[in-house]
DNA sequence: TTTAAATTCTACCTTTAAGTAGTAATTGGA
DNA sequence: TCCAATTACTACTTAAAGGTAGAATTTAAA
């Protein structure tokens, strides 16, 4: 049970993106280089970030990538949103469709306080929360 | 972020044997039709389970499956380790090698309470415990 | 204006999970 | 003994994730 190598991939980079100096832009290269990150794959994954509108790329000599919006405005969960890696509020731990009080599986009683919890750190943990936290990046 | 259709199939499976008469064999046959999960597929994660201990088969006719061990000593993890889907106490939420708390990802501090209860409800939650709970199968 | 450095696009390849097919082996009952 | 019902084994196919290659596009600097 983990999350995507996208998923885990785009959060380190965005990570280390709001770590650095905000003028900053940041490129490809130099992405892949720091997060050991296959270059080509993140850039696949950074044409993502910037379709959704997380950042901006500026394209050409001296071009690069930064962010749209603040980094107190990004939530881990946005992250996971698009590679459709968050948790639902119904999503049943064991994939029997939905899962609710009414039409519940046998796991989920035990489920909802976890559940609750991943919830929560995706939702409530901004860019700014987690940069520069952590020796590893 | 979810567990295998493995895991998910395989717990099912074990939750609904449980909440049969103890004595009584399942076959293949009836427990792909009672949980709609492919009989071929089904065959392949039963031969699994036996061959790791929690279940022993009886071969041909009026053959089936039966549980090895009570119900009340077969963990939700113990399922989970079988497909690789447990979490580990030093698994990165990013992904990257071991965490813990002298070598630790961005995420890491927010990942340790949700990462405990994940960990306790499977380790806590025996078959016993959640077999015939639900009105889903 | 040319060039080099950058992103983007399209298409492909590789690996793993998920699922299927067919046959062999086993065994109780008629 | 024979048959039908059962699990086990081997091999294959399909779908999705993960990753790669190469060319097109853009743009600032020389």
């Amino acid at each position: 049970m983990q999350l995507s190598n996208s998923s885990q991939y785009a959060i380190r980079i965005l990570a280390y993106m709001a770590d650095q100096k905000e003028s900053k832009l940041m490129n490809a290269t130099e992405l892949a280089e720091a997060l050991y990150i296959p270059y080509k794959f993140l850039t696949k994954i950074m044409t993502e970030l910037v379709k959704v509108g997380l950042v901006v790329s500026i394209r050409g000599r001296e071009g690069g990538y930064k962010f749209e919006k603040k980094t107190s405005e990004i939530m881990v969960s946005d992250i996971l949103d698009i590679f459709n890696d968050s948790i639902k509020d119904d999503q049943c731990v064991l994939g029997i469709g939905f899962c609710n009080g009414m039409c519940k599986c046998a796991l989920h009683d035990q489920w909802m306080e976890p559940k609750y919890l991943l919830q929560k750190m995706f939702r409530e943990s901004s860019l700014e929360d987690i940069a520069g936290r952590g020796c590893k990046i």
